[in-house]
DNA sequence: ATGTATTTTGCAATATTGTTGCAACTTTCT
DNA sequence: AGAAAGTTGCAACAATATTGCAAAATACAT
């Protein structure tokens, strides 16, 4: 995969071999991944510690963002376009399919503005949607 | 307080000491609760393994309700009116505050429908708004 | 009010997940 | 090719979560 050498470079990050395949599972990947997923789907077996290295240092990039759970897990998923380092703006929905736990990101709906009470002031929104997808509905 | 004892017997619940103060606790917080808040401000030390089943209990009897977030916890609130076991309806919005790090249910935002793709069945919906409250906004 | 059945608690052991320092190794750059 | 900078993996550790089981507390029927 070229794409992933291109996303590396872009962001004048090193060339590693677990940066390249751990950015090549995201790109073949259609939902979210936890870091667990890494661990079990990489033919190679990095030290945990790399994988959470690298992990945080694609989501410091804005190659990756995080998606919250209640499950005491972390979400990861790619991100399109507009991210930046340090600015996120993965202001899309998610969606969490409760049949076959796949996560989604619906890079086309936006998540809505909320009128908040007086004095409070927002800076980044995440919304995640908890119901059966499309594969899943029958 | 005798809310705690209402809210129990409502739920058809043994009534035990800790049942009763991790529930006054969650009464007389504005925010939301982590489970490590639990431990450190109860005054009597439960176990960490009352405090997780208290807490399943609680959120299997639509007494709290769980909130995702990004740093590997679970935060929890009370629910307010319309929850029951195992449905929970806490369609409202929760802020996070970057700066004092509190979270706040906001019960009268309404959490918006998104139009989601053809085939996705929505069954519930959690917003999380990070941003500065209105203590620190100064 | 008392005894019994049921539920809940706390301990111990174990599993899972996340973090830090440091030496060895890779990558980058000249 | 060689030096500088960055990255990896190990080891040790810390924090968080889960399970079985015996002891204790609660609820219930009498």
């Amino acid at each position: 995969m070229k794409e992933a050498l291109e996303i590396l470079k872009r962001n004048s990050l090193s060339i590693t071999d677990s940066r390249k395949i751990i950015l090549e599972l995201f790109l073949k990947t259609e939902g979210a991944l936890a870091h667990a997923d890494i661990e079990k789907n990489t033919a190679v077996n990095f030290d945990r510690v790399t994988v959470y290295r690298t992990l945080q240092t694609f989501t410091e990039n804005g190659i990756i963002h995080q998606i919250p759970t209640t499950d005491n897990t972390i979400l990861y998923a790619l991100c399109k376009d507009k991210c930046e380092a340090g600015h996120h703006h993965d202001e899309h929905v998610h969606f969490i399919c409760v049949n076959c736990e796949k996560t989604i990101c619906m890079d086309d709906v936006v998540v809505p503005q909320v009128k908040l009470p007086k004095g409070f002031i927002p800076l980044q929104t995440a919304m995640v949607v908890k119901g059966t997808c499309n594969d899943c509905k029958n």
